[in-house]
DNA sequence: TACCTATATGTTAAGGTTTGCATAAAAAGA
DNA sequence: TCTTTTTATGCAAACCTTAACATATAGGTA
């Protein structure tokens, strides 16, 4: 049977609040005795237990993770599972734990908020969500801290790439290369990243006094290879074709790149394209993908960093945007023009 | 503040333990009073404290998953994580949990059974582990059930994709497509899935009676495209040649065709390749990969469905494999020889 | 010596739930 | 109507930890 506070109290004849300031370095209590306790706890393998301790604090040490799985962006999904990896890490060394905040156990619905409150949840990072979700405002309204990431959601700190910037090194960069005539390719429902890099691409092009030409901003329907292709397929229908593209997404990117291919067009020969996210494939890919990188790893850092701050300092401070700058991935999909 | 359970009870003139048992379908209890405490919960939005619930019913309805997040296979890690994907959303349908089984919180080291015991976990999933790792084996060796997958251990059970199998139907595939000189790309520290790969890969050889030359069977080093593109160089540098090859992941099936792409030579038209687990991009790689699919939804509900039932019926079966079968997926690169 | 302070340790209630047992009420049987 | 059985409800302990408060002890000061 495992023991309990009271058990090592009693075999070392001390009471129990004793062993408690002990294990938990609470003051009140000779270093002498200390040190006896807590070695004595090491030998009979001794942890509090983490339901008890909880109820009484009423601070659970952990810290919840909302992750809607639909919409495929389940654990799977490459970015967001980066980011949450590396959020986990960071967290985890400052002694807190993950919990995933779901909307139903079983049959019972309950609401991400009551979940967290039931489960003393410390503080909650928002991964994905799908738009307009009610029970998310009602979580990001409440009292418990949260952040997010890659979207933007009123009172809600968020961590996000530096997009705007992004995109302006990648048009920067193909200019740098020599073209004049740039593409982009672009995602018609404007999720944040998609609507900052067509704002980016827009601001470079005015920065360089290059004209960007309406049917040059190709609309493509969502972050799928299968989209991309259709893309690169309208791409080849336009008279006056650019040589260059910077898509949105590597992944539309790669499907872009493919229908240029079968049409018998070579990139980066005859038309230069770089992508967005540096995702783990962009490497292998044939061309390799020139490519803009995001860092999931700081995305993740920075999120929790601002999360464990947020909860601690419990400063006012719930909205705000922290830009994780981005980099220029040299391979080989674009060339001198 | 939050209600209680003495909240409610005052507020409908009961017992604590009457709300108690009408909320927990717990007998003792007319039905009216039932329908009438489960209506008011409902009303003012009552959920038991998790803690306080957890620490007297010594059950938390958590599942822990052990996830290693060395050796490059953390949450980002696709195969896995859809496996645990897959796994989450059915024990979470079944009213669980997960929960990370980590081996240190802050800068406290702790092994994995003593957190799942001081965390009442009821169950654990071994995603993945290192080989070796101590904890592991204490964890499995205890009374807390667990499940695998994808690698064995003994007084384990284990959710494992039909290696031999698939092995066998993709060496009979490249059979059926004429070619009778086949290599095989294995991986050298033998992980089970590569030493099943090549069993089956030896079966099917001999049951088609084909010859298998030593130099045909390379050996790469580690699962990644940089090792395959390796391996490729040796096929290169063979003297006789076989048609095909069966590579034992789609990831390093990659790195091995880019590397005869390289040498000039044409993946299907010169050699055949075929890969083994389908991953997201074999679909969209150049060209596109014909595979063995590994079901990967599956295996984390039959992983699921097992732990399920053996923290619930607590038989004594704690050892087993559970096939998951494979599906062959044809694609481009195989061609008739 | 008497008293005070600081520090070390002990006592006990609280945290919210569940559950075995006791009791009360209702239903059934005689 | 009275007893017996069944059913519904309440009481109180238990789960284990923490923390506020109380007490004891040692050392120092007047």
């Amino acid at each position: 049977m495992r023991k309990t506070i009271y058990d090592i109290a009693k075999e070392l004849n001390v009471a129990p609040s004793t062993v408690s300031k002990a294990l938990n370095n609470k003051s009140g209590i000779s270093e002498k005795m200390r040190q006896k306790i807590q070695q004595y706890a090491k030998d009979v393998r001794y942890y509090a237990d983490w339901n008890a301790s909880k109820l009484k604090t009423k601070r659970s040490f952990s810290i919840g993770v909302v992750y809607s799985e639909d919409l495929d962006i389940g654990l799977e999904h490459t970015f967001f599972s980066s980011i949450l990896q590396s959020f986990k890490s960071y967290v985890e060394a400052h002694g807190y734990e993950i919990t995933f905040v779901i909307s139903n156990l079983g049959n019972r619905e309950i609401s991400y908020l009551d979940f967290c409150l039931h489960k003393n949840i410390d503080g909650v990072f928002i991964v994905t969500s799908l738009p307009g979700d009610p029970y998310l405002k009602e979580l990001v309204n409440s009292d418990i801290s949260c952040v997010t990431t890659d979207i933007y959601h009123e009172n809600l700190f968020t961590v996000i790439s530096d997009n705007v910037d992004g995109a302006k090194q990648a048009v920067r960069y193909l200019h740098q290369m020599g073209h004049t005539k740039i593409a982009h390719v672009s995602e018609r429902h404007f999720f944040p990243a998609a609507r900052e890099r067509l704002e980016g691409f827009y601001e470079a092009m005015r920065e360089l006094n290059l004209p960007v030409q309406d049917e040059h901003i190709i609309m493509c329907e969502y972050y799928a290879f299968e989209y991309g292709y259709e893309a690169g397929q309208r791409f080849l229908a336009l008279d006056d074709r650019p040589t260059a593209v910077f898509v949105v997404a590597d992944i539309i990117a790669m499907g872009f790149i493919s229908a240029l291919k079968e049409a018998g067009l070579n990139v980066p020969d005859d038309v230069s394209v770089i992508g967005f996210d540096d995702i783990p494939f962009a490497k292998h890919y044939e061309p390799k993908l020139t490519t803009i990188s995001q860092n999931t790893t700081k995305l993740g850092e920075k999120a929790a960093d601002h999360l464990l701050k947020q909860m601690n300092e419990k400063t006012g401070v719930r909205s705000g945007t922290e830009k994780v700058p981005v980099e220029l991935i040299v391979r080989d999909s674009v060339k001198k023009c």
